[in-house]
DNA sequence: AGCACGCCGACT
DNA sequence: GTCGGCGTGCTC
C-alpha cells in the first residue's frame, strides 16, 4: 500500500504540539482518498518532518479554535513520500509553508522573495526562501518555473503573500553577493517606469551580458610553485636521471620559488613537471589572471597642475560637503575642466570613496581616459573602464574588480553608470550636452539624466560638464535646482580663433546653376593653409534623410508656422509634412518669400565633397571620415595617427570628427553647409549648430598657430550661427529658451516618440492609429498628441515606420498615460511598438 | 472513438 | 520563452 505526500497546514498550541492539519491546497484536499492526515505522527524540532497517511483523522474542524489574532509565524518543511514496504524516505524536494499560531525561538518566519524571471515574458512571481539561503533584494537566483528551471532577479523581498497556491522555493543563489545594489535595483525600477521599458529589459542593462550568465568566468593561469624543494643528494640524482627536472627546479627557485607553466615552456615540459608534481616538489596552482584592456599600454604617473582661480573655486563648491545640488561646470573649451574633474575624484578617492566619470564614447575621447589613468597611474587597479569596445572577458572582469571594490574610479560610456560601486562619492559627466549619453534602443535612457539621478539615490554631488551646456540642464540653473559653476578663462591662455561666417547666398548667385559646395574664399584660405604645409578639416554634417525646402537665391526655409521648425518633404505624398504636429502642406514651385523657382531639396554627401576637393587640390593628400569608410575596426584610430603624423593634408568627415580631437598643426576649420544641420525638421537644430560651431572652433588653433573656421551658410542671419561667432553662450541660450518656452519645447515640456514598426506598412499605420485613438480617449490635459505619420525614415531594416509625437508638461504624466495605454492595447504579432521618452531625434 | 496539430493561456 | 490543455478536424 501506497502511502501519498500530501501538502498540509498544520496548526499547534503554546507547547508546540499539532493539534490540527488540514490539507493546504484544497484542491488535493478534495480529492477522495487523499483529506487525511495523521497528525499524531508529526513532530516539531529544528527540523520538522511529517508523514501522511491513508488513516483517518479529522483535519480542518479545530481550526476555528484557535485564538484570534494570533501572530501566524512560519517555517519550511521537507515533507516526504513514506511507503510502508520500503520506509525509505523519497524526497520530494518540496516546500512548503505552516502556519504555527505560536513562536518558536529556532523558527524563523519565512519570507518569500518577488523574482523577475529571466526572458522575454517578463514575469514575476513570490517564491518562498529556504531557511539560510541568504538571499537579498538584487540577487540572481535559479528557480522552478512550471516544469522546468529557469533563472532570475529578486526585486524584493518581504512576508509571503496570502494566496491560495503553494509558493514554490528558490532552488539556488547564482551568486553569493547580489550582483545588483540596491541603489541599482531602484534606479532600475524607475528607468523601466520613466522611459516605459520591460523590467527584464532594463536589469539586462545593468549588468554586462557576460556577468549575468553564469557561464563565464575569470581567466587562469597555471603557475608552478616549489613544494619541497629537495636535498643537495636527491637534486645531483635528478641532474643525471632527469635533468629537464633538475632544469625546472633550479629556474624556478631562481625565479622566487614559482613560475607560470607557459613561461616554462607550456606542453613541453608538461611530463616532466607532472613527475616533478607526484613526487611532491612542486605543485600547481591555478591564478586568477587579469584581462586588462590596456595591458598594451603605460602610463606615467602625471602630477595634479596648479589649478587658477576660477578652477580652484569650482573644486571648492564641487568638494563642499554642504553642497547638495547638481553642478553644471560651463567652462569654455581649454578652460581645465579636465583638471578639475581629476582632483575632484582625488578628493573623494581621499576620502575613502569612490568615482564614476561618464565620457560620451570611449573611441572618441580616448584623451581623457589616458588623463585620468596616467593620474592615477600609482594605483593603476583602481581605474576600471567601461565600453562597448570590450571583448566579454575583459568587460567581465573589469565589472568585478568594480564589484568587489579593487578598482574605486570608474570611466565609461553611458552604461557605465551602471557600475556596482558602492560608497559613491561623486559622479562626472563630461561633455554632458552630447547626445550619446541617451540609448537608442530600449531601455532608451538618457546617461546624464540617470546619472543625476544615481547621485541623488546615492547622496553624492554630480558634476555635469561641458563648454556648450543642454539647454535642459542650463535651465536648471536658472530655475535654482542646479548650480553654476563658470570657467570663462582658456588654461592655455590662448584667444578663441576667428570664426568667418561665409554667405553662401551671393556663392551661389556665382555659380549659377551648379551646386555651391566650395567658396572662393574657403578655397582660398585652403590655398594657403596647403602651401604653408598647416592642415585642414572640413566638416559636413549631413544629417541624413530628412530634407528640408530652402531658397538658395534668399535662404528661405518652409517651416510649420505652428511649431517653427522646418517642414520635411516626403517623395511619396510629394508634400511638406511637420514632423511635430503633423500639419501638411503642397511643395511650392516658388520660393515663397522671393519667387525664385531655384527652390530645391538641399543635399550633397561627403563622396561629392571629396569628388569635388580633389579635382581643385589634385596634390593634397586628403581623407574621408563618415559611418561608410569608418567600418573596419581602428580604422578610425589609425586615420587620426596618420593625420597627427601630417601623412594627409585635408580630412573631410562627419560628426565623427567634431569631438575632442587635438591637432595643433591644424589651422583651418571648414564647415561647408551649416544649414545642413539647422534646417532638420527638430526643435534642437539650432542648439546643435550652437555646440557643433562652438566645439569646432575649439579645435582649430589649439597650437602655436592661430585658427580659422570657415562656416558656409544659406542663412548667416541664424541666431545659433551668430552667437556661436561672437562665442556668446549666454546671449545664444537667452534667445533660445525664450523659443523653447513659447513653443513648450523641452526643457519646458517633455517631448517622446511613440512609433510602431512592420513589413506591412498598412499595419504600422493601423496600429499607430488605434494607439492614437486610444491616447486621445480620456487624456491628462497637460497631454498634447500629435498626428501620425510615416516616419522620416519610412522603411528602414525591411520595416515601415511610423510616428507620432507626444509632448506633455508633466513627464509623469505622459509616461504613465502612455503606459496604461499600451498595456490595454497589445500590438499585432507583426508590428513592434517603439516608444522614445524624452526622444532627441526625431526619426 | 482515437489521434495529430495548432492555438492560447498559465507559469508563483 | 515553453509547456500543456483543449478544441478542431481528420481517419480508422
Amino acid at each position: 500500500m501506497v502511502f501519498f505526500a500530501v501538502p498540509v497546514l498544520v496548526y499547534t498550541d503554546s507547547d508546540q504540539e499539532i493539534v490540527a492539519a488540514d490539507a493546504l491546497s484544497e484542491k488535493t484536499a478534495a480529492s477522495a482518498d487523499m483529506d487525511t492526515v495523521d497528525t499524531s505522527r508529526c513532530f516539531i524540532g529544528d527540523e520538522m518532518y511529517f508523514y501522511v497517511c491513508k488513516k483517518p483523522c479529522t483535519p480542518s474542524t479545530e481550526k476555528t479554535d484557535l485564538p484570534a489574532n494570533t501572530p501566524e509565524h512560519r517555517l519550511t518543511v521537507r515533507y516526504f513520500l513514506i511507503t510502508r514496504e520500503t520506509t525509505n524516505h523519497t524526497n520530494l524536494d518540496e516546500t512548503i509553508i505552516l502556519h504555527l499560531p505560536t513562536p518558536h525561538g529556532k523558527l524563523a518566519p519565512v519570507q518569500s522573495a518577488r523574482v523577475l524571471i529571466d526572458g522575454p515574458s517578463e514575469l514575476v512571481f513570490d517564491y518562498l526562501i529556504p531557511e539560510g539561503m541568504p538571499v537579498v533584494t538584487g540577487c540572481r537566483v535559479r528557480i522552478p518555473l512550471r516544469n522546468r528551471d529557469s533563472t532570475g532577479t529578486v526585486l524584493d523581498i518581504g512576508e509571503p503573500p496570502q494566496t491560495s497556491f503553494r509558493l514554490r522555493a528558490i532552488s539556488s543563489l547564482i551568486d553569493p553577493e547580489p550582483l545588483i545594489t540596491p541603489h541599482l535595483m531602484k534606479l532600475g525600477k524607475w528607468i523601466a517606469d520613466y522611459y516605459v521599458a520591460p523590467l527584464e529589459m532594463v536589469m539586462r542593462s545593468l549588468l554586462p551580458e557576460s556577468v549575468r550568465q553564469d557561464t563565464h568566468s575569470e581567466k587562469t593561469r597555471k603557475v608552478v610553485a616549489i613544494k619541497n624543494f629537495p636535498n643537495d643528494e636527491t637534486l645531483a640524482k635528478l641532474a643525471k636521471r632527469a635533468p629537464k627536472q633538475h632544469i625546472i627546479l633550479t629556474l624556478l627557485k631562481s625565479s622566487g620559488g614559482q613560475m607560470a607553466l607557459k613561461d616554462l615552456g607550456g606542453g613541453s615540459v608538461s611530463s616532466s613537471v607532472k613527475s616533478l608534481v607526484k613526487n611532491d616538489y612542486v605543485e600547481m596552482i591555478s591564478e586568477a589572471v587579469r584581462r586588462d584592456p590596456d595591458a598594451d599600454q603605460e602610463f606615467l604617473e602625471s602630477k595634479p597642475l596648479p589649478l587658477n582661480e576660477e578652477q580652484a573655486e569650482a573644486l571648492k563648491i564641487i568638494t563642499d560637503p554642504e553642497q547638495t545640488k547638481p553642478i553644471l561646470l560651463h567652462g569654455v573649451t581649454g578652460s581645465g575642466k579636465t583638471e578639475v574633474y581629476l582632483q575632484a575624484v582625488q578628493h573623494a578617492l581621499d576620502e575613502g570613496k569612490t568615482a564614476i566619470v561618464l565620457i560620451p564614447e570611449i573611441s572618441l575621447t580616448p584623451q581623457t581616459v589616458q588623463r585620468f589613468k596616467s593620474r592615477f597611474a600609482a594605483m593603476q587597479d583602481q581605474v576600471a573602464v567601461l565600453h562597448s569596445h570590450l571583448s566579454q572577458g575583459e568587460r567581465f572582469d573589469e565589472w568585478h574588480r568594480i564589484r568587489n571594490g579593487q578598482a574605486r574610479i570608474v570611466i565609461g560610456a553611458r552604461s557605465a553608470i551602471f557600475a556596482p560601486l558602492t560608497n559613491l562619492g561623486i559622479i562626472i559627466v563630461d561633455e554632458e550636452h552630447e547626445n550619446t549619453y541617451k540609448q537608442e534602443t530600449a531601455p532608451r535612457y538618457h546617461g546624464r539624466d540617470i546619472a543625476v539621478l544615481r547621485a541623488h539615490f546615492e547622496k553624492c554631488p554630480v558634476v555635469l560638464g561641458s563648454a556648450t551646456p543642454s539647454l535642459e540642464s542650463f535651465q536648471n540653473t536658472q530655475s535654482g535646482k542646479y548650480q553654476l559653476i563658470r570657467l570663462t578663462a582658456r588654461a592655455d591662455a590662448q584667444t578663441m580663433p576667428i570664426i568667418r561666417v561665409l554667405d553662401m547666398r551671393i556663392e551661389a548667385q556665382k555659380q549659377k546653376g551648379r551646386i555651391a559646395i566650395l567658396s572662393d574664399r574657403l578655397r582660398a584660405s585652403m590655398e594657403k593653409k596647403l602651401e604653408n604645409g598647416e592642415q585642414i578639416i572640413l566638416f559636413l554634417n549631413r544629417r541624413g534623410f530628412a530634407r528640408s525646402l530652402q531658397c538658395p537665391p534668399c535662404g528661405h526655409v518652409c517651416e510649420c508656422q505652428h511649431c517653427a521648425i522646418p517642414l520635411t518633404y516626403h517623395r511619396t505624398e510629394e508634400r511638406l509634412i511637420c514632423h511635430m504636429c503633423g500639419y501638411q502642406s503642397i511643395t511650392p514651385r516658388k520660393c515663397p518669400s522671393c519667387g525664385d523657382e531655384a527652390i530645391r531639396l538641399q543635399g550633397y554627401g561627403t563622396q561629392k565633397v571629396e569628388e569635388v576637393i580633389q579635382k581643385v587640390f589634385p596634390q593634397a593628400r586628403m581623407a574621408r571620415i563618415d559611418a561608410d569608410t569608418m567600418r573596419r575596426k581602428n580604422a578610425l584610430r589609425d586615420t587620426l595617427n596618420k593625420f597627427k603624423a601630417h601623412k594627409i593634408d585635408i580630412i573631410i568627415g562627419t560628426q565623427m570628427i567634431a569631438k575632442g580631437l587635438h591637432f595643433p598643426n591644424v589651422t583651418l576649420v571648414g564647415i561647408l553647409n551649416a544649414d545642413l544641420g539647422l534646417h532638420v525638421p527638430d526643435f534642437r537644430a539650432g542648439e546643435r549648430t550652437f555646440q557643433l560651431l562652438t566645439q569646432v572652433a575649439g579645435r582649430a588653433g589649439r597650437g602655436e598657430l592661430e585658427g580659422e573656421v570657415i562656416v558656409q551658410t544659406f542663412t548667416p542671419h541664424s541666431p545659433s550661427i551668430q552667437y556661436a561667432r561672437h562665442h556668446d553662450f549666454d546671449g545664444y541660450a537667452e534667445q533660445e529658451l525664450q523659443f523653447r518656452n513659447q513653443f513648450l519645447y523641452p526643457p519646458f515640456a517633455h517631448c517622446a516618440l511613440l512609433g510602431t514598426r512592420s513589413t506591412h506598412e498598412r499595419r504600422a499605420e493601423f496600429t499607430l492609429e488605434n494607439l492614437h485613438k486610444r491616447l486621445s480617449k480620456d487624456c491628462p490635459g497637460q497631454i498634447e498628441i500629435g498626428e501620425v505619420m510615416p516616419s522620416p525614415l519610412a522603411k528602414a531594416h525591411g520595416q515601415f515606420r511610423y510616428q507620432l509625437m507626444l509632448k506633455s508638461t508633466s513627464a509623469r504624466a505622459l509616461h504613465q498615460h502612455v503606459q496604461r495605454t499600451l498595456a490595454a492595447t497589445p500590438p499585432p504579432d507583426d508590428v513592434t511598438i517603439v516608444f522614445d521618452m524624452d526622444c532627441l531625434s526625431f526619426f
